[in-house]
Order: C-alpha cells, then structure tokens, then sequence
DNA sequence: ATCGCTTTGTCCAGTCGTTGAACAAAGACG
DNA sequence: CGTCTTTGTTCAACGACTGGACAAAGCGAT
C-alpha cells in the first residue's frame, strides 16, 4: 500500500510471487478482455489450475465477473471475464493550470464526474485550502469505493514522497502535499509533476501501449514526460523531462526564470502571443487558434516558426531515446494540423533519418483531461499494481550490473 | 541462456524465486564482500537459512568462496564470504576503432590478457574474419571456463538478436555477427553499440554506481550511452543516444552522413582537427593534446569552443533525463581539464539549475578499455544475472500501466 | 576458568503457491 | 448418439521461503 516502485531490487518471496501473477492476470483481462481463463492461461504461462484460483480472488474483490460464455471452438464454450470498470473510482486532480480541475474517474479512464475551482491568484496556504476543498467535494459525491488520490500538479514533484520541491505558480516549496492530503482523507495519495501525469496518461489510455513513450507538454510552460519500458521516469532529481529552460537563444528574449533564450521564450503559448503582438496581431490563445484555421498570414508564419524551433527540440529527445512514439499535448497543440507539421518537417530534418524514420509524431486525444487521467493512472498502477509493459510491444532494455 | 532481457512481464514461478534471490545474493556479496551470511541475510532481507541455502550453490559453481573470520560483534566470529574474482572469465572486444581489441577479462573487470588486430582498411567478409581470427586467439589463451563473448561496434546494433543492423566502417549491414560467432564457439554471444557498451562499463566498473547514468563518446563519433535504472537503455530502434548526427548548424559543415551541420562536425577529434587545420595548426589528435598541455593558445581555442558545443548538447541530455551523473570518454576526452571545463561551464549555463546543479560531469577513468570492459559487463548481466541496480542509490521510476 | 549472553550458521517442520495429472462438464461434429 | 475437444476444477506433489530451535563460537564479567 502506498509503496512507490515496486521494488525490483529486494528479495523475492512466495507471497510476492503470487502478487506479481495476479497483477499479471487481471493485465491481461484489462487489456484483452473479455476473455477466458484458458486464453489467459496461454497467453501468461500460466497453468489453468493457478489462474482460475488467481481469479477467483480477482472476483473476491469485485475486480473482474464473468460476463457469459464465448463462442466453443469445438469443446466447451469458455466463461469469459472482464475487469469490472467500476469496481473502484480514482480520484484525479489536476493543479497545473489557473483553474484547479478534479475528476472521478474509472478504471477504464472514464470520467464520472467532474469539477473546477477557480484559483486566480490565490496561492501557498490558500491554494492548499482549495484542494483540500475539492477534495472533499469529490470525495462526497463519490458512489464506489475509491481506490485513492491521483495529483497532477505543475512543478518539480519528489514522487516517492509526495512531496512538492518547488512549484512557483503556487508558490509553494517543500509542501509534503501528499502527507496532508493522506491525512485528512486517509486514502492512499500521489502526486506527480503534471508533463509526467500527461505522459502516463497517453501511455495508459491514449491509444495503442507501447513500451516506450515521450510526451511534450507545450501551454505556458513547456515539459516532457517519459515512459520507459511501461514506466515512468523521472530521473535522479524527478525533473526529467524538464526542457523548458534549456537555452535555445543565448542572447534571446528574458525568461521567467531569470536567464534568456530558454525554449519557453521561443515556443510556449506566452511567445507566440508575444511575438503575434510584435506583429501587430492581438488576442487571446484561442482567437489564434480560430484566426489560423481561418487562414490569417500573420498567425500562420508565427506559430509554423514556433513549431519549428519545437521541432529541433523533438529532435534531441529522439536523438537521444529512439523513442517511436511522441505525442504533442497542451494548449498549444490546440493549433492543430499547421503547427503539427512543423514540428514534424524540423523534427525528421534535425534528426538522424535512421532515428526519425520509424517515429511518429501526433497530437494527444485527451485534451484537457490528460493530467487528471494520468494522475489516475498513477494511482492505478501503484494501488492495484497493474503494470501492463509486458504487454506493450517488445521491450529493448538490457540489464546492466557487474 | 542467452535470454536478452530478464523479463519483468512474464509469470513469476518458484524457480524465478529462487533464481532472483540468487543473483541478490551473488551481487551483494560481489559489492559488499567480504560479507557475512548473517549480513547478508540483513541487507537483503532474506532469513539466515535461505542465504546459507543458497551461497552453499554459489560455492558448488565456483563463484564465491569463504575468505576468514571477520571480527566478533559479541558472539561468534562470522565466516567472511566474497566472490571468487577468477571463477569466470569474460571475452571482450571493441570492433570499434580502426584496431580491433580483444581481451580476457576476470569478473571483477580486471584484464587477464588483451590482443589487437590492425584492421587497416578492411571491411565487410575480411574484418568478419579478423573477428573470427582475434577471438579464436582469445579463447586459445584462456584458462578458466569462458562465460561467454562481448562485442562493442560502432553502428546500429539489434542486442536481443545479436545482430549488426548497420555498421558503415565496417561496411556490415545486417550482419547476424551475434549468430555466427556463436556458431564458431558455442558460447553465448552479446553485441552491443560501443557507446552503449562504454554506458555500461561506467556503470559497472566505473566508479560510485548510481541508478541512471549518462555516458557520452566522444571520438571520430559522438554517442551517448544511457543507463537508467541499472539497465541499458536502447530505444525503440536501438538507436538511443545517437546524437552524433542531430543538427546543431543548419548551414554547417557537410557531415559523413550526408546532411549538414551535425554534432559531429562541430565537436568530432575530426572536426577539431579540421578547424585546427583551417587555423593552419597541423598534426594529430595526439599532437593537439600534447599542444594544449604545454599552452598553446590556437588548439585552447579551437578545443575550448568544441567543449562548448559539447556542453550545449549535454544541456540538452540533462534537461530531457535530469541525470546526476555524466561521463565523459572517447579520445576528444584527452584534451582534459579545459576541454572539460568548457563542457561543464556551457552545460550548466544552458540547462534549468535547478537540474544541473547537482549533477557532475567527469571524464571516464576506463580510457581504452571502456568498450571491452561493457561488453564484458553486459555478459556478466545476462548470464551471472547480476543485477546491482538496487544497490545503488535510490531509484525514482514510477510504474506505469492503466 | 567459568558462567551467561550474544551472534552465527545449520537443521527441521510448516506453510505457501505453482504444477501436472485426472476428471467432469459442455459443446462440436460425423 | 458416440467420439473428440476444450474448459474449468480437484487433488496430490513438489519447490522454496519461514520461523523456531540448537549447537558452535566468541566476548565479558565474576
């Protein structure tokens, strides 16, 4: 419970022998349902005598029923199971952008319920006392057993602990958001950056699964999030993925951060509504976003040179990772098709062909629900130890070690 | 047996138990011997009888021995174990200079015996042959039982199948060298990119082991390696870390790969030596390194700048991976301190401090023998099954899954 | 020296969880 | 309707970890 990681390191023993076999079956039946015992049987290993008992304690626990019989292929018909997605609700929270967002959701991904609080400018203590609210707001409304709470929240985010290091939207640092979030609901709490969130949110409920995945979070901010192997990392200080302030112009525009030239100068939704002034052009994000689809010049030039220099960014990370798979999430996706094939001409331009050839560049399907549903993603993998890596497609990591 | 990839998705069985705990205990003594059972059974968290249980089968195998009695605590003395450094030995081989190097290695990474091979301009069959040829020497000469064989080679390689995919100094493209080594020896047989071999090598014998680690060649080419987690980490397509060809220059200099501008135009030993040459300074890498240490102010500009091209690259690495620890190798590394202090300075300058600041970044201490020596790390890995991940310092991946 | 205490390493019965064979149930096909 | 398949369960067996007990070995105090 509540355990970060499961630990790959430690000492194996019987009981977790039969953890990992039964978090391998319900996987199965999440993933390929509805489907037999027998056909989980083949496709785990596993014999029919252990995952019919496997199951059975699955069904114990409300997490899987049998629901009718399949077609015989000429013996009898299998009981089909399927996980049962309403067993458990999760609650997700996403506080990374100025309207703090909470949702209700299954364990399918699917949001039963959800709710905004406006923060404005209210930020340390204050901010907190809204989560807390909402919080309980959802929780008050919750109608299944909830499996625990999933936060999404931008920022530089100590995971195992649950704490947050440093958020300066909030103005919060060093707030063990987890520990009191945990304490006034004794429920099992995780927090996670929010590029982070999104990332496991693609990975889990975002199209097909594949071992490794990179997602780039392009709003106000710019962040990545990265999946390796059907996990994910976080790097030794928990800020992998952070690329918004790598410099890209080492005499360019100021940044929030105090330096010039980082990649948020040049790409985020704030520099292309600047750099859109400069031209003469005012409005909001979204008046961009209906001026380019409308065909407006101006627009057009500035947000394809946005996607560019996002491109040559993209094309370190494939560089880097050989990663087949990224997906472009945030506001500034929300330019669509223009901007989208920017990136993607810069990106096969900067990188090895070899590399870019076979990876594919697309925009995210969960809009704006990305973090809440990452964050419950997280809980899910942590809670009820679902890792479904090892039905992605093949893995290519080697172990090292003496 | 040659079973790439210890595979975390499939069923956990009794003998996987065993087997897990095993390598436990093999690589905590290997690490922290000259150990105790008894301190054994602490660290790992197993009871005294299982560690006996199964050291009493590393010492029928040979791996470990009893070495004395250590010091009494208040009761008896405790029988000393550690792991018999020559109860095995490795064959190593770097295909990927223009000298082929083949050594025996012991399992501590100590080297037994080393050959090269002039490989001259020979490609395709005939360096196939050299192979052949240099590791028939090698086992000829070995004296203990041989675990198995590993390759290090420039180029894309496939390490599950043992394939070369594409090598273009050798000329080799889809060469099965993984196969048909082992044909000629039957022994197991890994192949590996250098550049991840040499990620590898660090990681093992190179020092404090951390979970994550980024290695960075530096040579004729430039390739990262990367370790996360304990494990090599190569990408969807194998491919990660080749940053060597990601545009840096736009209109740059014309690459071997046929684009422009690519990183290894600007900070290759070619590339320096190129710009040398345009300075009108002439000679070789070794002639420059000798210059640089006695102060001469061309080749420091010239190297200092490469550094700084270098460092905007490893920027970039630490702002996608947030890894604390980057080495440095390849024979550019042999420029020393200023050049590495040119990669620092422009590397903390371009990524957010808050990543960089607790990160280092050091030259490698395994100089020439770092491929070999990953390579005989990776065989170690996959047949001992050692496994040091979880003796390192703490792990920050986060399960994914739905 | 001796007694008591602590620690180490081994032995043994107990338990947990997977396995494999056997069997009944259920359906297809000739 | 009988035979053959496939499914799912039952049962005995086995493999591997656990916990308690015990002998061996050492320290310290009397």
């Amino acid at each position: 419970m509540s355990r970060i990681v499961a630990d790959r390191s430690g000492k194996a023993t019987h009981q977790e022998t039969r953890a990992h076999n039964e978090r391998l079956v319900l996987g199965t039946i999440y993933d390929r349902g509805p489907i037999s015992r027998a056909e989980v049987a083949r496709t785990t290993g596993l014999t029919r005598t252990t995952v019919s008992d496997l199951v059975a304690g699955l069904m114990r626990d409300g997490l899987t029923h049998e629901m009718g019989r399949g077609p015989s292929t000429g013996g009898k018909a299998p009981i089909l199971l399927e996980v049962t997605d309403d067993a458990r609700h999760l609650v997700g929270l996403d506080l990374g952008e100025k309207v703090f967002r909470g949702a209700i959701v299954d364990l399918r991904g699917e949001i039963v319920e959800a709710f905004s609080v406006p923060v404005e400018d209210r930020d340390g203590q204050e901010a907190l006392e809204r989560v807390f609210a909402l919080v309980e707001r959802l929780l008050a409304t919750a109608t299944r057993p909830i499996l625990g709470i999933g936060i999404g929240t931008a920022g530089l985010i100590d995971t195992p602990l649950g704490t947050v290091l440093e958020a300066v939207n909030l103005d919060w640092r060093d707030v063990p958001l987890g520990d009191l979030v945990r304490e006034r609901t004794s429920l099992p709490v995780y927090v996670v950056n929010d590029s982070q969130a999104t990332a496991l949110a693609e990975h889990v409920f975002g199209g097909p699964r594949t071992s490794n995945l990179l997602v780039v979070k392009v709003g106000q901010g710019v962040g990545a999030g990265i999946v390796i192997d059907g996990h994910l990392f976080q790097g030794d200080g928990f800020g992998a993925g952070e690329i918004g302030h790598t410099t890209v112009r080492p005499a360019g525009l100021a940044c929030r951060c105090g330096r010039r030239g980082c990649l948020e100068t040049v790409v985020s939704s704030r520099a292309i509504l600047g750099r859109l002034a400069e031209a003469g052009w005012h409005g909001s994000l979204a008046d961009a976003q209906r001026a380019l689809a409308e065909g407006d010049p101006t627009v057009a030039e500035v947000v394809v040179a946005a996607g560019r220099e996002l491109g040559v960014a993209v094309a370190w990370l494939i560089g880097a990772l050989n990663v087949h798979r990224v997906v472009l999430v945030g506001s500034v996706a929300g330019f669509g098709e223009p901007w989208l094939a920017a990136v993607r001409e810069e990106a096969t331009r900067s990188a090895l062909p070899l590399l870019s050839r076979d990876t594919v560049v697309e925009i995210g399907r969960l809009h704006d629900d990305g973090v809440v549903l990452g964050a419950s993603a997280l809980l899910m993998t942590q809670e009820l130890g679902l890792s479904l890596a090892g039905l992605a497609a093949g893995r290519h990591t080697v172990e090292a070690a003496p």
